[in-house]
RNA sequence: GGGCCUGUAGCUCAGUGGGUAGAGCGCCGCGUUUACACCGCGGGUGUCGUCGGUUCGAGCCCGGCCAGGCCCACCA
């Protein structure tokens, strides 16, 4: 860390070795600034371009196999929320262990301009001043949004660097600056020249609030209780009556037709007439479709061309005028009745009324609950309205997208989500791509005086434009701007030069990795798929699309203002620490899965980074060495041997489950090898060899040094701040950032499996679980020292261990003339203790009695097994073996408990 | 309307070549054992939603049902 020199000389004698300077105490704050910005300024986040040399000097490895991943652009009017906190530490995990393996790896960062998002924050604003984006101008609203991007926007970036982000900063883009907005115009044009961009009046999703039309998955449906009443058409009591029901009344404003099904008996007879609109007085022809359900309401539909999608294709076949009756605020206008100026909420109950008075109302009127679209930005209820938009022609383009995951060439993870992917990518629709806003990247077609449409490239002009660019008389450019997803969806090659052939677009298309939430997979994946298929030939634009899920509160409920269940996690990183943070999400990270955290969760990453700190600490104290050559394994102890092993295996699977974006599963390894098996084992049985000293002291030094070495470099990924200012104190090297991942280097890759040492270990702990569980029951504190006599162990293989029983039980050398007053027989192996005083009879019959108990259900179950005849010749020959061993054990265990039980003195 | 997912310890979740049910937190008892009380030692914790099927054997495979959740959708 910055404040403490390397004091450590790892291969000082014990007696002579320097005190560690670390606190007892990690505090994250003293560390995770300073260690940044020294991450930064050394260089280490930008990329080597292939030089094979990392910048800083830390032992890298680069072999300068390229490494990419682009970061999903958060909103610039965005802050740091626990989403974004959960991908970035998915993201950062992969980078780093990237970094570490050698690759040359490039996370670039930026930002998008969302559009509908940015423009409300202004709008706002200057609402304080009781002004509109009218009453300021076009041109210069788009520059107050420029400044306010420049002032307040981007906090977010900030905000990352706290998480530890390794993102190369001086890569960093904008969908907006001036290489993306060319990368937009270049695209756009291409797809219009291929006629896969077209303009055309077609029903959209309106937002009456926002102004502006949405695509169809920025419209959310949710089941909004309506009435869907019945009106009579025609004449109410003569031979041209006839009802039809709807939910949304005020349309028939706009009617221009009925339809019903041909073959409904019911209406044949009017098929081919027209009857009379009520209220509007047009004549309305009766039109034959098969479209019309004769089972759904009254079987006949009125048509509105211009308010609804299926009434739109009615008409288009049927030749019917499509009448638009609301103003682009949702209002009523043009229908010449009294209900121009109403608005449409208001409308549908004035037109209801009125149509009621005329005795027009039918019978059924019912609560009637369905599926109504509303505005994904606002909530306002969308509209469908019939309008002059632009087009993405999606049908081909999809279907690369879909081709991509169908034969391999993308990997989606966890593959469950594919499903989601196909049904999608099968189903687009086309994609209406201009926003009637201000801010964003204005569509790049003009319209002249004679009615001509010119798509300009970046480099055009239009034919007779001034110098300045001045486009010459009567010519205007189309005033809508594009969808945020259009720049977005370019993302992965327009941030490293495209439309230009550069080094960078060069070496880093296709990006390796593409992290981001099962949210958005259609938003923004889909885009990007087609996209970069589409522009980069053929090319897609990531390897492998790793999907995760959402965070949730602790109870797994949605996180909202309004139920105040929201985390922040800056004030997390401020309480816990950033890599508190990053290991709590990391460890919820189930594929794929959403997660639920808590405050307990953080504090338990907490008490982990404390527990590594304290744990290296204690190695630091002790002189843990990183220098030479481990020692041979004939100098090693067995419990050197077995914590090795241990250590081999571990690093393997944590290798293994990171590549395969196991994050859960992983750090929960990682977690309890460090806990259990190097706390709780190792640095327990390590005092022993290090207060006798001499060679014993010297092997478990290094071998204590190794542990954290590989410790610290595995959970690096994850906990970035902490394993980087304990490696740097034990190694006195510059970084772990730049250091060697463990399973890249030969001398940690595939080392074998010790099971003799691993077995003798394990018949160690045990015992010693049992003594202590022994004096548990005995009442005897954990700390305090008993006198005892061990023998047996020679028939265990633990001949050599009884030192090491002695301290972990905390068994004193029986004195001259001892005598036992109380007995455990574990297996061969039998412990007397001298308690002074009476032991606790009851509690010793309690524990045998449960654990015979135990034993008898054990033998009872391996008995019904191996007394069926139909499992001894059906099940695999190795299953009977080890139930056979198991009747075996259970059986002896039996007999000892029972003799154990017997031998009690009667209480 | 179509599709998908989930239901395992008090809570949140792991648990796919079918072969003795796990973790974290919480809980109970004991405790200054010179790395750590953000700790140590010991301990209990389950008709694996339900009914049926396949199998020598099912939390895991198959079917029905019940209960939650999600996505998609142009039936007025």
């Amino acid at each position: 860390m910055a404040t403490t020199p390397s004091g450590t000389s790892p291969s000082a004698p014990a007696d002579e070795r320097t005190a560690t300077t670390l606190p007892s105490v990690y505090v994250p704050a003293d560390v995770e600034g300073p260690l940044y910005r020294r991450w930064v300024e050394r260089g280490y986040f930008t990329p080597d371009q292939g030089d094979g040399d990392n910048d800083g000097a830390g032992g890298g490895t680069a072999t300068g196999e390229p490494f990419s991943i682009v970061i999903p652009p958060p909103n610039v009017t965005g802050s740091l929320h626990i989403g974004h906190a959960l991908d970035h530490t998915i993201q950062d995990t992969i980078v780093r262990r990237r970094r570490m393996q050698g690759y040359d790896t490039l996370w670039l960062p930026g930002m998008d301009h969302a559009g509908i998002a940015t423009q409300n924050v202004v709008e706002r604003e200057l609402r304080k001043d009781g002004r509109t984006r009218h009453d300021v101008g076009r041109e210069a609203f788009v520059q107050q949004v420029w400044e306010w991007k420049e002032a307040s926007g981007g906090q977010i970036l900030g905000q990352m660097r706290r998480l530890g982000d390794s993102v190369d900063w001086s890569r960093e883009r904008f969908t907006m600056d001036e290489g993306l907005s060319r990368a937009v115009q270049t695209i756009f044009k291409r797809l219009f020249d291929d006629e896969l961009i077209y303009r055309a009046e077609r029903i959209i999703n309106w937002c009456p609030r926002c102004h502006t039309a949405l695509s169809d998955i920025e419209v959310e449906h949710q089941d909004d209780d309506g009435e869907l009443v019945e009106l009579i058409y025609g004449e109410p009591d003569g031979p041209s009556r006839i009802v039809v029901a709807t939910t949304r009344v005020e349309t028939m404003l706009g009617d221009t037709g009925i339809a019903v099904h041909p073959d409904d008996p019911r209406y044949a007879h009017l098929i081919g007439t027209e009857v009379e609109l009520p209220l509007v007085g047009r004549r309305i022809p009766v039109v034959a479709d098969t479209h019309v359900d004769p089972e759904f309401g009254t079987g006949a539909v009125k048509v509105t061309p211009a308010h609804d999608p299926n009434d739109f294709e009615i008409g288009q076949r049927h030749g019917l005028a499509s009448i638009n009756v609301m103003t682009p605020e949702g209002t009523i206008t043009g229908t010449g009745t009294a209900f121009d100026g109403l608005d449409r909420f208001a409308a549908r109950e004035a037109v209801l009324a009125a149509l009621r008075e005329q005795g027009r109302t039918g019978a059924e009127k019912r609560p009637y609950s369905h599926a109504v679209g509303h505005c994904s930005r606002c909530d306002t209820v969308v509209e469908p309205r019939l309008s002059l938009q632009w087009f993405v022609a999606t049908r081909t383009l999809a279907e690369a997208a879909g081709d991509a995951v169908r034969d391999g060439r993308v990997r989606i993870h966890p593959t469950e989500m594919e499903g989601r992917w196909f049904a999608w990518v099968d189903n687009m629709h086309d994609w209406c791509i201009s926003r009637q806003l201000w801010w964003g990247h204005r569509i790049p077609v003009w319209y002249g005086p004679d009615g001509e449409v010119v798509c300009l490239g970046p480099d055009d002009t239009l034919p007779g434009a001034g110098p300045d660019g001045t486009p010459p008389a009567g010519w205007t450019q189309d005033s809508d701007v594009l969808d945020t997803w259009f720049s977005s969806g370019l993302w992965p090659f327009s941030t490293l030069g495209w439309p230009d052939s550069t080094a960078d677009l060069e070496r880093y298309y296709p990006t390796s990795v593409l992290v981001t939430g099962y949210d958005i997979l259609f938003f923004w994946v889909a885009r990007m798929m087609m996209f970069g298929l589409y522009a980069m030939d053929g090319v897609p634009p990531f390897d492998v699309v790793v999907l995760h899920g959402l965070v949730r509160d602790r109870h797994g409920k949605k996180m909202s203002k309004s139920r105040g269940n929201v985390v922040d996690p800056l004030e997390w990183m401020d309480r816990f620490g950033a890599d508190a943070l990053r290991f709590t999400l990391a460890r919820g990270a189930n594929p794929g899965a959403d997660q639920a955290i808590s405050e307990e969760w953080a504090a338990g990453s907490r008490n982990f980074c404390t527990k590594l700190w304290n744990a290296t600490r204690f190695g630091l104290l002790n002189g843990a060495s990183v220098n030479g050559p481990l020692p041979p394994v004939d100098r090693q102890s067995v419990v050197d041997r077995w914590i090795l092993s241990r250590l081999a295996t571990v690093t393997a699977q944590a290798d293994a489950g990171y590549e395969d974006f196991q994050f859960a599963k992983t750090t929960d390894l990682l977690y309890h090898f460090v806990w259990d098996e190097v706390c709780d084992g190792y640095l327990e049985l390590s005092k022993l060899p290090l207060a006798t000293g001499g060679e014993p002291a010297a092997v478990t030094r290094r071998v204590l040094g190794e542990v954290f070495d590989v410790v610290l470099r595995l959970l690096h990924p994850v906990i970035p701040f902490v394993t980087d200012a304990l490696w740097t104190e034990l190694t006195g090297q510059e970084s772990l950032v730049v250091a060697a991942w463990p399973e890249a280097e030969p001398k940690y890759a595939g080392r074998p499996v010790d099971a003799p040492a691993e077995d003798e270990v394990g018949a160690l702990q045990r015992l010693v679980t049992e003594v202590r569980r022994f004096r548990a029951d005995q009442g005897l504190k954990p700390g305090q020292r008993v006198a005892g006599r061990i023998t047996g162990l020679d028939a265990t293989g633990l001949a050599a261990h009884e030192d090491e029983v002695r301290a972990l039980a905390r068994l004193s050398a029986p004195p001259a003339g001892f005598t036992a007053s109380a007995t455990l027989t574990s297996g061969t192996v039998t412990v007397e203790l001298d308690l002074s005083g009476a032991i606790d009879l009851g509690a010793e019959r309690r524990r045998l009695d449960k654990d015979l108990a135990a034993a008898i259900r054990e033998r009872t179950q391996a008995q019904a097994k191996l007394g069926n005849p139909q499992f001894l010749a059906k099940a695999p020959a190795d299953v009977v073996d080890k139930i056979r061993d198991r009747l075996a054990v259970a059986e002896s265990e039996v007999q000892r408990l029972r003799a154990a039980l017997e031998s009690l003195p009667v209480g």
